[in-house]
DNA sequence: GCCTATAGTACTGTATACACTCTGAACTCA
DNA sequence: TGAGTTCAGAGTGTATACAGTACTATAGGC
């Protein structure tokens, strides 16, 4: 499909929600501003209707805020509503993990988690890690944590996770690039890694209490990579989310 | 305010919206069936343009689900959604009540929940109790539950327990009016309560392993209430949210 | 000098028209 | 008889025009 193809087949509304999105993560659109859709039409090049589908759309992604008397504003996050975040995702994939384990999943259905374990294994051994490597490392471990959520066989559960794991300070791997830049950097991947063996090994062992604290545990080395690069002050172009914090740090 | 005035200052958008999910509740729309905009048009009056931020509207609700090649059909739900739901809320009601312990709270803020927790207390001292007490509760119980919610004082987490319990199936008191025909009526009740005093106990002493268990088994007493009102077959009109059952069990 | 009222402007809410796509059925050809 | 193709219909995606409302700036009065 060539490339003119692709921008025909994408809907204007999806144009559209690219855009603003990639506005408001650039830090182009400040957090408190409004979002006029005149001015969003003139930005976006389209026209009004799919500009407010994809306001909206945005909107129950937790990026903007409707304004009481009509319109929208982009959302203003403080550092606490992200570490709150970070713990919620935890909660919500310990709970898949807890399913998964309690219920019981089948050998077969265990393989390509275990597959995804092996290849990350293989990146985290380099010494020192290569950026390649540390990307790598991003794209495999969204891998896994999706793999992880499905075994749960639990639709309304992976609903939320993927929600909640849909703003940008929230996700598995919201901060692993920023933390390729620090000296733990290493230590802090081979714990990461340490815990989705662990949890996979207590799934398989139908421990379920095990399943579900592991998985909190891991989400919190998000949280503590935060604060590492928000102390250090390293990297912070790394992190995009950040523009969405009320007082920035930078 | 007449009620004239009431129904021209709420939007299209919005009685587009309550009307439609008022049809999906009802069961006037099976699951599965899709939704066509001209047919929503005819049938709630006003144009398409609302009609369709509605249709966007209930479908992040999770009533509806888009279709690939475009539009919306009605949702259809198993018993185990529905039962996962519960332990979902359950799970973040738990957080909520966690933080609320873990951080603290002014007996100040404490008092709201106090006085509605002896309200409760009052409606669920009269035995046998009346369908107007049973009603009484319902109301009462949201409050405490909202209070309790927030608590917590974290943004994220409420609006993601507002988003689950906005599923009609998966609220704090979902099934206590179906309850209120069982013999175990009573019983139950008493049991709830006790709940929550405990939790109200257990952020008063900070106790947040306490308090996140007992709002974990809390939320259990909905999935007890659900599984017998099925097989009791009893009142069955009371929950429209089985409407959106894959098998109706009628 | 400050507050209030009014007018203008900018923006959102809504309706509708048009174009394109997808689906289903009927007809034709092998 | 079956499969493929074409045509009709319905339905969604998009653009735009119009109406109503909220905000702002300016001018006048206290």
């Amino acid at each position: 499909m060539s490339e003119r193809d692709a921008e025909r087949s994408v809907s204007q509304t999806v144009r559209a929600q690219l855009a603003l999105r990639d506005m408001i993560l650039s830090g182009r659109l400040r957090p408190g501003e409004r979002i006029s859709e005149l001015q969003a039409v003139d930005v976006t090049g389209v026209s009004r209707t799919p500009v407010r589908l994809a306001l909206v759309r945005l909107e129950d992604e937790g990026l903007l805020q409707a304004i009481p008397s009509g319109g929208f504003m982009v959302k203003a996050f403080t550092e606490r509503d992200i570490l709150d975040s970070i713990e919620l995702r935890g909660t919500l994939e310990g709970l898949a993990a807890r399913f998964a384990a309690e219920r019981g999943v089948s050998a077969r259905s265990l393989e390509p988690l275990k597959e995804c374990l092996a290849d990350l294994d293989q990146l985290v051994r380099q010494d020192p890690i290569s950026v390649e490597a540390f990307s790598a490392y991003v794209t495999m471990n969204a891998r896994f944590h999706a793999l992880l959520n499905e075994l749960s066989a639990s639709a309304p559960l992976i609903r939320e996770i993927d929600r909640v794991s849909a703003l940008p300070f929230a996700s598995p791997s919201a901060f692993v690039m920023a933390q390729s830049a620090l000296p733990e950097a290493h230590q802090i991947l081979l714990i990461g890694q340490d815990h989705h063996r662990v949890v996979v090994d207590a799934i398989e062992n139908r421990e379920g209490a095990r399943a579900e604290a592991v998985m909190r545990e891991h989400s919190r080395l998000a949280a503590r990579n935060l604060r590492l690069a928000i102390r250090n002050r390293t990297h912070l172009d790394l992190l995009p989310a950040l523009a969405l914090l009320k007082s920035p740090v930078e």
